[in-house]
DNA sequence: GCATTTGTTGATCATACGATCAACAAGCGC
DNA sequence: GCGCTTGTTGATCGTATGATCAACAAATGC
């Protein structure tokens, strides 16, 4: 069944499976030999493509976090700051996402003992921050928001992001109640009426 | 050299060891032969008195956090609400107290596999958010503190005490960096003079 | 002082982890 | 079609985990 398959494709493939595997049962999930049996291979197989677990999970954490942030930076290309901010928003309170979302608290938690990891999510956050940072300012500029500390804005809506998904890991906040947090909390700090980021415009 | 004890002594003390070895290298760390190595038994004994090595994980974080949040709530215990919300933040934001912190980050991620923990880990933030909707609650009645959300401000709390100590631990953000962000979120929030939560009264 | 209770040990089992490597076999070049 | 390259296997090593248990020894009761 497993065929043999050009170095480059092989690759790839063992990649999508600890991807896989690390949104289906987190981080701590990517082990060798969860990897080699998602991709249906030997276990040797992913070691030999792969000579550092620690060096997989974190790219593989790397890789699914970044494609997020592509993602909504895309969604959120360009516009009024305010469609941009309402579209970041959106689609990471989409229903369905905590499975990329649980793996930053994995990461944290990992991150002490892993470097790399601890590099990885360290590097990305300094992403995510300065794509909120930028649209800030250009509502600032448009005159659409009224803050006077942009920068704190910014760090507490990832905070409130952050640890509401974190609390949905054990079950404390339900997704509905973690998205009006989060709204709410953007519109009053952003001096904006109530509803300003939920409602189609 | 390690004696014959009484059983709830034996007891205090695997206990003891097990909060000594979860606050230097965390949650994941408090396996059966780490905590026997530190109590200075043998491995066996653990087992006889813990027969759930989940259990102990799940109780041991809930003794430390629980003594942070007595601690808190005791040094915070009556008073105007201003001078309350001063000391559970300066409490909180103390140097060295990362290594209780970082413990939630910890309980987040295992507890998506452990059930005992998240129950805990549950548990434990309803008490804290508690404590906050209390003193919050009596600030507004004193007329000391001005928000319309009183929820939702205590929410932003701990978000935001929550998610960057989470970030320190991969070395994200500083201490110092931290408390300032906190501090000026909640003058903010409450409407109180910049300095209002820092300064001596 | 002897016998019983019971706290304690240390070996052991089954499992899982990352990593290594000789052996195999599939596909390619000639 | 033959042989070499190389993708792949599966066993194996060393370590670590939680858990179990027979054997030991210290304290206690009589």
């Amino acid at each position: 069944m497993p065929s043999r398959r050009p170095p480059a494709e092989r690759r790839a493939e063992i990649a999508a499976a600890a991807r896989a595997v690390a949104l289906r049962e987190g981080l701590g999930a990517v082990t060798l030999r969860a990897v080699a049996a998602e991709t249906g291979v030997a276990s040797g197989l992913v070691a030999h493509y792969e000579p550092s677990m620690e060096t997989l999970v974190a790219r593989t954490f790397d890789e699914l976090a970044r494609a997020e942030l592509d993602e909504v930076a895309r969604l959120a290309g360009d516009g009024p700051a305010l469609g941009r901010l309402r579209s970041v928003l959106a689609t990471l309170l989409a229903p369905g996402r905590d499975d990329v979302s649980s793996l930053w608290a994995d990461a944290w938690s990992l991150g002490r003992r892993s470097p790399t990891l601890a590099a990885a999510t360290r590097s990305l956050m300094g992403e995510w921050s300065a794509l909120a940072d930028e649209i800030l300012a250009a509502g600032i500029a448009e005159g659409a928001f009224a803050t006077a500390t942009p920068e704190l804005v910014s760090l507490q809506m990832f905070a409130l992001l952050d640890s509401t998904t974190a609390y949905a890991l054990v079950g404390y906040r339900e997704a509905s109640e973690r998205s009006a947090v989060v709204f709410t909390s953007m519109e009053t700090a952003l001096g904006l009426p109530a509803g300003a980021l939920t409602e189609p415009q």
